[in-house]
Formats: structure tokens, sequence, C-alpha cells
DNA sequence: ACATGGACGATACTGAGTTTCAGGACGGCG
DNA sequence: CGCCGTCCTGAAACTCAGTATCGTCCATGT
């Protein structure tokens, strides 16, 4: 609960103090201290000192997993993009406290190390989704793996840059871009997933005396394309 | 430094403590009571409580940055493949080790975030040397970073197969399935690269005069397949 | 007026990690 | 042999994050 006023002061003490001395050179006792409250009181608000940077990303978590419960395996890229898209909302609804951090967790190490497990809580959550979608379909696991960790790496890839860039340009247009890129490779991967020990991809070669109807050659070819091989 | 006689103490009386009351139950000072030894020497031979778990990180992590600095974009792939193998391989040689770990891992939420964060070093590494190949290439840096995503994961997924299975069986095998599924993929996302904001593949039509001979019928074949589209 | 519950502060404690210092072992060297 | 530097070790004190406990104050409702 980062919204009670208490600890709105102690956040934003924080962020002055990890500006001014550094994070390692700041004590929770510190920070306490400019927020003119206790150290008890800091730890009732935030569970360690690195939460205060990281605030609400339980929530956000929550807000995905409902995104992606609502959905089923037929609107599963329709979920994972939006779910995408709700997280690098976030990002961006706030930029300033992005973008101090970002700049912050760039020079801390621990902070650094936090902010990576956090990214893959997402991704576990995205393979455990994607893993029920694929049911038990061959490779089910491996899918789901390939295709969180994915999903994850283009957000952050679009995220980084926007970060980079202070923010200025609008990310969802890099966004979908990178997720059109993955569902591309994901759609080949399913298309040719009986090919993929072969070197390359199989090749449809059709004959038709020259006289048979289009709609021969049509069914033939439809026939041909959708048969398992 | 893990290979000293004392160190070897201390990770075999650490490993003897966590199992039997648990990481967090077990203190610093248990350990080095137990090894016969000082507090003091604890922290000279690993850095941090966690440490004893997460031996000889920072080496494997040297050795697959050697490997992959032995290649160029020509290799890319073969270079890759080998350094993830040289990971498995790591593990697999001491599978006692790495069983046991996994086992305290998957208890001990601490250790679990550490393990997370070195699996994110190793794709850092990826990364940056895929993105050096691909140089400046369109969307390289969105392509090194889904490349080295995909590939860490599709080890962690073989690892963590067969460490579930107590390890038991060869993982190379799964291991080159993996991978040869991410190339595949990666294959077709470079052959599409010109397509990919369009619903689907392109098909390729040909027609020919029934009485075209097959040269003819393949040269044609073969320059429009080649075409730049 | 009184009870209840929640927010806050004070205090003490555990344990990780750092620093400092003091001895002891060891090998060279005069 | 004695002296000296170096390295390894132990001892002790210190900082600080995080936890637990208890007392207080205040607001609210009956």
């Amino acid at each position: 609960m980062p919204r009670s006023p208490v600890s709105q002061r102690l956040a934003e003490a924080a962020t002055a103090l990890f500006d001014e001395r550094g994070y390692d050179e700041t004590t929770v006792d510190d920070i306490a201290a400019r927020a003119g409250v206790s150290r008890s009181t800091f730890f009732r608000c935030y569970r360690s000192k690195e939460d205060v940077i990281f605030p609400d990303h339980d929530a956000l978590l929550d807000q995905v997993r409902a995104r992606l419960a609502a959905s089923t395996a037929d609107t599963a890229i329709v979920a994972v993009c939006d779910a995408v898209r709700i997280v690098l909302t976030r990002y961006v609804e706030d930029a300033e406290v992005s973008l101090q951090r970002y700049r912050l967790v760039g020079k801390v190490p621990a902070l650094r190390d936090r902010e990576i497990v956090s990214v893959a809580r997402y991704q576990r959550l995205f393979r455990e989704f994607v893993g029920d979608w694929l049911g038990d379909s061959p490779d089910a696991a491996l899918r789901a793996e390939l295709m969180a960790a994915s999903v994850v790496a283009a957000h952050n890839q679009v995220l980084r840059g926007w970060l980079r860039d202070n923010g200025r340009h609008d990310p969802f247009g890099p966004l979908d871009h990178a997720l059109q890129y993955v569902i591309t490779t994901f759609r080949h991967l399913e298309k040719s997933r009986d090919e993929r020990d072969h070197d390359t991809g199989q090749i449809v070669v059709a004959t038709f005396r020259s006289s048979a109807s289009p709609d021969t050659v049509m069914d033939a070819i439809r026939a041909q394309l959708h048969a398992p091989s």
C-alpha cells in the first residue's frame, strides 16, 4: 500500500537520499528520519529497503495474471500482447518514477539483481499460462518456456530503449513491432513443427493437367497444405 | 577458489547443515564451527553465505565467454550451441552437487533469486555477442535479445527436466533437440524478415506450359525462391 | 464515558557482512 | 641462528537490515 501519506513521504525521502548520497550510503534510519517517522514505520510500509524502489510489483503481477486468466488458448496471442501492454503502460504512466528508478538501478548491483528477479516472475507467469494453453502437445513445456522468454525479452528490449531515450518517444509502436516479431516467429515454428528436424522447409509441388479447373487446383492445394504431411 | 582444503570442508559442512536444519536455520557461525574454522575464515573463502551453494559460476562464465569470443558471425550458431553445451556439461559433471543444490534451491526463495540472477548473467553474455555478430542489421538489438533469451530458456528447460529426473537420463539429446528448435525458429525468422509485417508467408505460384522441360521449371522456381521478393 | 482496533514509536534482538588488529607459520637471507 | 616480510588465521568490535515485542496515542462507535 504505497499510497498512504506516510509511505508516500517515505518514498520521496528515499529517492531523494538515494539520489544525493547513493543507495548503499543511505540507511533506513536516514530515510525514516527525513520522512519524520520512526524506523518501525518504515518497515511497516515497506518490507525491505529495496521495496521503496519497487513498490507495487505484486499488484501489477496480479493484474497481468488476471488478464491472462481471462483468456483461453484460442485468444492466447491477444491475451499475451494485452498483458505485456499492461506492464509497459504502468511504466509509462509514471515516467518520472520509472526514469529515476532506471538511473538508480543502473548504478546499484543489488537493485539490478532485484529487478531481474521480478522480471523472472513475469516470465514464470507467462510460462505457466502458455503451458496450460498448449496442453500436452509435443514439446509443450519447451515451447511455453521459449514463448514466455521471448515475450518478456521483447518487452524488456522495448522498455530499455524507451528508458535510455529518457521516455521521449512513444514505446507502444516499437512494442507492437517487437511482439509482431515474436508472433511471426512462433507462427512459423508452429507451421513447421513437423519438419523442424529437416534442414529446410518442405516445398509443395503440385502438378495438374493444364485443363484442370481453378477450383480443382485450389482444392488440391488446400488439401495438401492442410495435410499433416 | 573453492578448491582449497579449508573451503572444501566449509562447503561440505554447509551442505550438510542446510540439509539437516534448513538454510535459514543455519548461521555462518554454525558452518564455520562444524568445519573447525573461524567465522572470519568462512568469509575469506566465500563472499557470502549464498556463495557456498554457487561456487565457481564466475569461472564458468569466463569459460563461456572465451568460447563465444573465439567465434565470429559466420560460426555463430556453432559457437552458441557449444557454449550452452559447456554449461550443461558442467552441471552433469558433478551431478551429485547439482541435484543437491537443485533440491535446496527449490526450498529457499533467496537462493532461487540468486540463481535467477546468475542465469541472467549468461543471457546478458549471449546478448552481447549475438548483438555484435548481428552488427547494425535492422532490429539487431531486438533479435539479439530474443535469441539470447531463447537459447538460455532452452538450456534451462532441458536442465530442469534433467534435474527433475534426478539426473537419470542423458540430457544432451534433449538439449540438441531444443537448440534445433531455437535455430529453426530464427532461421525462419531470418528468411521471412521482409514479410514479417504480413499476416502470413508468401506463396509462390508458378505456372508453366505442360510442355515445359523440367529444367525450365526448376530454374524458374529457383529464381523465384531466391528473389528478394 | 468507555471499549476496541489500528497506526505509530521505542527498544532489544538476530545475523550477515566488514574492518581492524594481533598472533603464528613459513620461507628466505644475512 | 636470528631477523624479517608475507600469508593465513582467529578474535573482537562494528554497521546495518530485518524481526519481534510492547506500550502509547488517537479515532471511532455505542
